[in-house]
DNA sequence: CGTAGAATGCTAAAAAGTTACATTTCAGTC
DNA sequence: GACTGAAATGTAACTTTTTAGCATTCTACG
């Protein structure tokens, strides 16, 4: 499965780089093959989790096998700061895509290192506090905006800052796990776009031909009167 | 505006009360009568907020001036964490209801103590990775439950642990804007239960005849099959 | 070049949610 | 104690989304 999620500052860049290799010297390695369970909701392995290679999934399998996808975790960003901090069970299913190599740095060995380094707790404070803040966002957004917009805003998280224009390679269904929607949704919202000539979609991907046009057509949905704009 | 919350522990509650006691002092206290607004969003104090009497409803005000409540804080919970940690303007209106106290430390005197006392850090980090969690759960069940059970969900909140029934003062509007939909969704959703004896509805208040009733009912809609059930 | 599997497109009916308007309830006032 | 206006809830028509089934298109590979 694919998803698509904004690049964000992680552990790596917010921490000096000797405490950084300090703390995941606490750590220790295991490796996890494509489609690997890294941790399934229930566990209770009280530990700082960081990816240094490859990407994680992370989401909720429904009681009916169906996915429910909420995160993509890169290689320097960390989780099982609820386990930690909280004192509870993992709360959430994760698994590797692709080659995946992940730091676990222990309870025991985590508290000295936390309690004595203010930079540490100053890092995950302000990824908690923005990973927070990205998810309010998204309750925000799904309930203020139309579905094309929010479809255009989650492609445009896929998008290089500069580029003219772009190529995500992602299918419809991706794309409707990660709104909890269905495929049929995200296809009449992709037919509705591309009548506008804002995406062109394609087999397994969608192409955003003009995308500071589709930056602008966003700026302009999030805003109050829809008028008779679609 | 009423706002349903489940009860959660506070700064106060994690916090050794000298250090709290420190905290506090280092904080300039300020009142806000009923209404008034606390913070706005994009206002840039950077500062941890601590209410510390009343209680103060958080959200976003949308551009159509409809109001999109996401949280209520109660004596002894913090906000501002963000303008802190992430060096960035407020991001939610706050306003009062009712009497409501609040000391306001600013970031200068902040620092040292955060720095200094690693059990400030713990504490924070565990209320803020605590509410990432409620949010999550949130769109968690937003995804899995039906609204009728995510309503029963609401409503439960308010309600003592031990209570064998309840009477919950609030209207459509407020559990509405809750959810995040119309209150005319709340009103069908509140007659199907009231079909099954789950919840009386009445003006301005709603009866919850028998709780534990009420709980079976909801655990048995957080499962798989829905089957012929309603 | 053909074919199988994967992904998308289409359709129709049912369910969920919204908007606009009607009705009921309640608290005060005469 | 009935009247009245604001507040809260109820109703109906319309829109969006889902579900389910099948048709079509694309891609990789034998």
């Amino acid at each position: 499965m694919k998803v698509l999620r904004a690049r964000t500052r992680t552990l790596k860049d917010l921490l000096p780089p000797p405490l950084m290799a300090r703390l995941l010297g606490e750590g220790q390695l295991r490796r996890y093959a494509d489609g690997q369970i890294v941790q399934e909701r229930g566990d209770d392995r009280a530990a700082l989790s960081i990816v240094t290679r490859g990407e994680v999934v992370a989401g909720n399998l429904s009681l009916d096998g169906a996915l429910l996808a909420s995160a993509l975790l890169r290689p320097g960003e960390t989780f099982g700061e609820f386990s930690l901090f909280a004192g509870l069970p993992r709360t959430q299913t994760l698994w590797a895509q692709g080659d995946v190599e992940i730091a676990h740095v222990s309870a025991a060995r985590f508290w000295p290192l936390f309690d004595t380094e203010p930079a540490l707790a100053r890092a995950l404070m302000s990824l908690t506090v923005a990973r927070n803040y990205e998810i309010l966002e998204f309750v925000d957004a799904q309930r203020r905006l139309k579905l094309p917009a929010r479809l255009v805003q989650l492609l445009l998280t896929a998008v290089e800052e500069s580029a003219p224009s772009a190529q995500i390679a992602c299918r419809q269904e991706d794309l409707a796990m990660m709104l909890g929607l269905s495929r049929v949704a995200i296809g009449k919202a992709l037919t509705q776009l591309a009548a506008q000539g804002l995406v062109v979609p394609g087999y397994g991907e969608i192409t955003l031909p003009d995308v500071p046009r589709l930056r602008r057509w966003f700026a302009a949905q999030d805003q109050r009167q829809p008028l008779d704009a679609v």
